[in-house]
DNA sequence: CTGTTAGCGCCTTCAC
DNA sequence: GTGAAGGCGCTAACAG
């Protein structure tokens, strides 16, 4: 593979100059410029990426996306999101799965590759140690999910669309909310949880610790904690007319559990989830959720990253997004 | 960040001894051997893998995974398997959506960035510039869609599964069979089509060009594709009772545009798709399909691209996986 | 406008 | 068992 030495051989000029048409910074003739253009296009020549950031910054051009459950395409969109916005500079975006035991053997690998920032969606508490080198290695940290003093954080506010929804399903007769969440640790962390009891308290509806059930997520996948905890709950009647879930793929989980209970969606049980994932427009019936705008979620966070924004956080606006998983919809 | 240099002068040591204890390979004391990695501990050095990248072989540890549609669970089902298999490596695998118009510059960003190895998922042609870049760049090259004349290749041998499928049709009094595929260009590579056509005519069942039903997969997603072919097909009649469809997301996409033309899944229409993702087994039917192991799939990619696979090939096995999609599946 | 020099943090070779 | 020197491919600072 040719180098930056040949073509400038070839080209008779040092490698200083090739390497200014290169980056496109300092001034070089237009001659030789082109001839240098020329050559590279021959030869075939492809930069070094890794030499550059090696020589340029001492990190790498990879952003860390540290997710919960992989398996959960609202990451997929945010991810394939963060791709988009990253190309412009030339960002790879990679993904890990989190969980109790990995996370501080994944944030070596992450700190080991130099990575030049963290997306942190993941759902476990993070070591003082491990911050303490990420921040020695000068990488950038953003949190969404668990609090850690961080400088940066995406904020969501749950409140008005869930508040929406849950006036919609009162209106249409549901009388026994339920929330189906995942382990109880990540209670505390939850806003979800917190606007879920606040709204039904100030709507005069019922509220008590049985209205949070809690599953096994994300230690099993979303979609088989929803599954297994609706089979629970409704092997043997109907507890709560209306289900929130903490996200779409346990909401998806939750309708079969609750369809093999032998209970109709919406008829005996509305359901509603998080994130709008696609899929959840082809399930049969199709979900009711609150949504976010994915494209400006995944912005902040590159833009973050990449020192492209000062703001200390940003707050990422959601919306009711009503389906046929809920009773009065069409 | 402390570095090689730092821990060497705490050691009382040479930077050539630290790095003997780090890689584990060179002969140290125990004496000193003990000493380093205490001092390494104490001061939360992290090896720059950059750096050792650039001087150990002027690679990357990224392998490049190459889809054509990044919102099909498979392909997310594929990349964390491959991650599972990558980790005792300490590679990292990227993802990247590819399509007519950007494979090349994917391709040269991956170049740019020195990947080892680029598994190659997509279906679109590449040109011959870009594999010969690939080729010189000593980048290890995998295809499993279109064909490239590559070195290495994993086949996937459809043909026992989808005859069960088909013989399990007939059996069920179903008389017209399409598949549903995606676009015409690609139809020449593929081996599911291919499969198809042999088995109905092997079986007597009724086989033409209308057999073969084009959408507009991999240009739109493969669930849109197999909705909106369905709303077209199914409008006003049926007139395929069986489908095939080419993965699974196009098989749910499709579920759901047979239902909205009020047919019955499967009373009127049976549906079958590829891959065996988790998500098809939540839909409402289950969706039937034809699965391969995941694991050793991806597997494959990577000792492949690691230099541990010696074969020419590597042959998948398919096998059918029925579900309530189809007729007489309980 | 262009070239020279000195790193970046690590690995490898050779010498002790 | 240990150290010094040179090199990976590139960028940065300085000097013409």
């Amino acid at each position: 593979m040719v180098g930056r030495k040949e073509i400038a051989q070839l080209a008779g000029v040092s490698k200083t100059t090739v390497t200014r048409v290169l980056s496109g910074e300092g001034a070089v003739s237009k001659e030789t410029q082109e001839k240098i253009n020329r050559i590279i296009k021959e030869t075939g020549y492809t930069h070094n990426v890794i030499a550059r950031n090696m020589a340029k910054r001492r990190q790498s051009n990879m952003l860390a996306l540290l997710v919960p459950d992989i398996t959960n395409s609202y990451y997929t969109e945010i991810f394939s999101a963060m791709s988009n916005a990253g190309r412009e500079y030339g960002l790879i975006i990679s993904v890990y799965n989190i969980n109790q035991t990995n996370v501080d053997e994944v944030i070596g690998e992450v700190i080991a590759n130099r990575a030049m920032g963290i997306v942190n969606m993941g759902l476990v508490p993070i070591t003082h140690e491990s911050l303490r080198r990420v921040e020695s290695a000068n990488i950038k940290f953003v949190y969404t999910g668990i609090r850690n003093k961080e400088p940066f954080a995406v904020k969501m506010n749950y409140y008005t669309a869930m508040k929406d929804v849950i006036l919609r399903l009162k209106e249409n007769g549901c009388r026994s909310i339920g929330f189906m969440f995942g382990m109880k640790e990540n209670l505390l962390h939850d806003n979800k949880v917190k606007a879920f009891k606040e709204i039904l308290l100030s709507c005069d509806c019922k509220y008590s610790d049985k209205s949070i059930l809690l599953g096994k997520y994300p230690s099993k996948s979303a979609v088989l904690t929803g599954y297994l905890k609706a089979k629970e709950l409704y092997a043997d009647g109907i507890p709560y007319d209306a289900l929130f879930c903490l996200n779409d793929m346990m909401a998806i989980g939750a309708m079969r559990g609750v369809r093999e209970c032998g209970h109709r969606v919406p008829e005996d049980v509305s359901i509603v989830g998080f994130d709008n994932i696609v899929m959840g427009n082809y399930c049969e019936p199709p979900i009711a959720t609150i949504g976010y705008n994915i494209q400006e979620e995944a912005k902040a966070y590159v833009d973050y990253c990449t020192g492209n924004l000062s703001a200390e956080s940003v707050e990422v606006v959601c919306r009711f997004i009503p389906r046929a998983s809920i009773r009065g919809v069409q």
